[in-house]
DNA sequence: TAAACCCTACGTATCTGCAG
DNA sequence: CTGCAGATACGTAGGGTTTA
């Protein structure tokens, strides 16, 4: 500190420097926004430029000239805005201000604003051709800090300086696992959180490339996960990857592209990764979506069952199992008994409708909140396992009906173009029901709306509509 | 003749110097 | 840190010129 002062490095400079050190190239918005972060725009990421305060961009903007003449701080990029970068001197400031030993091997997790040493290699400014994607990660921070203000959440991030790890693989030997970032999205006082692996998308990435990425992932969690549950897992890696594409349009286009490689890749990760397809417009709603907690979005779609599940039409109310019949919360849902939800490895909720023979169609209720692949990882497994599921044999199961709930927009149909496995795919997925239960409404696979006043969707697959 | 290309002017965004 | 004045750079609209 006492050279510091000696240099006569201000407090706003130290600020600024702080936040280059963190992000390591910033431009001057990016910068205005983390020292000034109240002033996001709530309408992230789009505003215009007179919502924001202009002196302090001044401000700014003398602050960043003087650091550039003492050579701490440089600039780079043709196109504006320029880009501010810590020279190596500016970074050896750094690592004082932050007690940092600047020396080979002083490794951090940088979690938890413990940073580390790295060489200047990994402070200089990025090369023009990763630029963009650079700023999409700033962007992306940006947009978690405002979320988090706005939903007084707290949040915790890494880079993908620190979130990259080696790893061995059998075949292939050392691999890098190098995801953009993780980052723990927490409510405050509570356990609830989104923990997830962060991967951006240019948009620019071959089919084969996206493949590749996937299977590392599969790789590296064969690696970590020699020996361990799935429920040990889950409390240190994430069980989700979030994808944030550029673009606003055509995130169905995307998402296809992206979805037939993860499939194709993931293998029995499925059940375990859940990966979002999402642009900056939905990292909101995407964020709330998932922290808000299950027993709310339980609640509701008990409340929406309850009546399907007394229509006196409706053939075959379930017993639900010891750990429902335990829960204070009364329950339109069965579920398996606590060995068979171990042996999956994840706890499926389900109906049951009686047919005239005595088999039971199996009503499977999975989350499908705009492009995630996690339900229909879970449906594929479901299905293959079903006949060999020991309370599933008692009950005669014979079709099973995938579900899918939502809150938000309703997604569009099931499209396995370009799956390995497309056939057995359709397969599965010949009959199932969408659920808005935010709003109750019912529709069937062709987007046909069910008036669960006059039809009981739990019954629409009994009679005529069914093969 | 239409499409492709180029030039220019102008508005806006970005950035700087300097005074207070 | 703020305010003012002005420079620079970029995107774009519009008109003219070249090309197929």
């Amino acid at each position: 500190m006492e050279t510091l002062r000696n240099n006569k490095i201000s407090e706003t400079k130290e600020q600024i420097i702080q936040q280059l050190f963190i992000y390591r190239s910033l431009n001057i918005y990016q910068l205005y926004f983390f020292l000034n972060r109240l002033e996001i725009p709530s309408t992230y990421p789009h505003y215009s430029l007179d919502q924001l305060n202009r002196d302090k961009i001044r401000s700014l903007y003398n602050q960043l000239s003087q650091l550039k003449k003492s050579e701490l701080v440089i600039e780079s990029s043709k196109q504006p805005p320029k880009q501010y970068t810590l020279s190596e001197e500016g970074l050896s400031v750094a690592f004082q201000m932050n007690n940092i030993p600047e020396v080979e091997g002083y490794r951090r997790t940088g979690w938890n604003a413990e940073y580390g040493y790295f060489p200047y290699d990994l402070y200089r400014p990025v090369k023009e051709r990763l630029q963009k994607h650079h700023q999409h990660a700033i962007d992306f921070n940006v947009m978690l800090q405002l979320i988090c203000i706005k939903y007084d959440l707290e949040y915790d991030y890494i880079d993908n300086r620190y979130s990259s790890v080696e790893y061995n693989n059998e075949e292939k030997g050392k691999k890098i696992f190098r995801p953009d970032g993780e980052f723990i999205v927490k409510v405050k006082n509570s356990n609830e959180k989104f923990h997830f692996w962060l991967e951006l998308d240019m948009g620019t990435e071959k089919s084969h490339l996206l493949f590749d990425k996937f299977e590392k992932y599969k790789q590296y969690l064969n690696y970590v996960s020699e020996g361990v549950s799935h429920t040990e897992l889950k409390g240190s890696i994430p069980k989700s990857i979030l994808f944030v594409t550029t673009s606003q349009k055509h995130i169905w286009a995307r998402w296809q592209n992206v979805f037939r490689n993860y499939m194709n890749s993931i293998d029995k990760w499925g059940t375990y990764l859940n990966l979002y397809v999402c642009n900056m417009e939905m990292i909101e709603h995407l964020i709330l979506a998932h922290i808000q907690s299950a027993k709310e979005t339980n609640t509701k779609l008990n409340n929406n069952l309850r009546p399907l599940i007394q229509d006196k039409s409706f053939i075959g109310q379930p017993k639900p199992s010891n750990a429902v019949r335990q829960n204070t919360v009364i329950a339109s849902f069965c579920n398996l008994y606590e060995e068979e939800e171990e042996a999956l490895q994840w706890k499926p909720m389900f109906t049951l409708t009686q047919l005239s023979n005595k088999e039971n169609q199996v009503f499977l209720y999975i989350k499908f909140d705009r492009y995630e692949t996690n339900g229909i990882s879970k449906v594929i497994d479901f299905f293959g396992k079903m006949k060999s599921i020991p309370s599933m044999k008692q009950v005669n199961a014979k079709d099973l009906i995938p579900v899918f709930y939502y809150a938000d927009e309703k997604p569009k149909s099931l499209i396995f173009e370009g799956c390995d496995q497309i056939e057995k795919f359709k397969s599965i997925f010949k009959y199932y029901l969408w659920h808005n239960y935010d709003t109750n409404e019912w529709f069937d696979m062709n987007d046909h709306e069910i008036d669960s006043k006059i039809i009981n969707p739990l019954n629409y697959f009994k009679g005529n509509n069914h093969r």
